[in-house]
DNA sequence: GCCAACGTTGGC
DNA sequence: GCCAACGTTGGC
């Protein structure tokens, strides 16, 4: 199973609304990006993902699984951007901060790390392994 | 608020 | 098809 990061500015979609929105979850609309698109067309239901809030926060904060595969983005006038749907798993027991992240040398390879503008992140099984056990998860 | 990084646009 | 100009994102 693969593991993504999805990035939300907390202003605008934070992860305490992802967990009012409850098992039915949201779409997760907005990417118009073509490697963002890339990655949410490869996600499959099921795969994790944490959620990360950028800007404000600058922390990943809690964990959402994919309840919906790839879909057109209504929002989207041209046509060509989808989304899919996720639903909030839990919070972290610690947030693990973009400052921790970088200060972990096993995380230094992270899409986060090296190109934080990028809404939709793969993540490895490794990374995605050592960020819970920064977060105090056993996984 | 600044600026670096990146993507997109448009003139040629 | 190249590349300069511009807009956006997001860390600092």
């Amino acid at each position: 199973m693969a593991h993504w990061l999805f990035k939300s500015e907390p202003t605008t979609w934070s992860f305490d609304q992802q967990i009012a929105a409850g098992k039915k979850g949201t779409f997760w609309n907005g990417v118009r990006n073509h490697l963002a698109k890339k990655h949410l067309m490869a996600m499959q239901v099921g795969d994790r993902g944490f959620f990360y809030h950028s800007n404000e926060d600058k922390a990943i904060v809690g964990i959402v699984e994919v309840i919906k595969p790839y879909y057109p983005d209504h929002t989207d006038e041209t046509g060509k951007f989808g989304m899919v749907d996720v639903r909030a798993v839990k919070a972290l027991k610690n947030k693990v901060t973009l400052a921790r992240i970088k200060a972990e040398p096993r995380l230094v390879g992270m899409t986060l790390v090296n190109n934080s503008r990028l809404s939709v992140q793969p993540v490895s099984d490794e990374e995605w392994r050592i960020v819970l056990e920064l977060a105090g998860e056993h996984g």
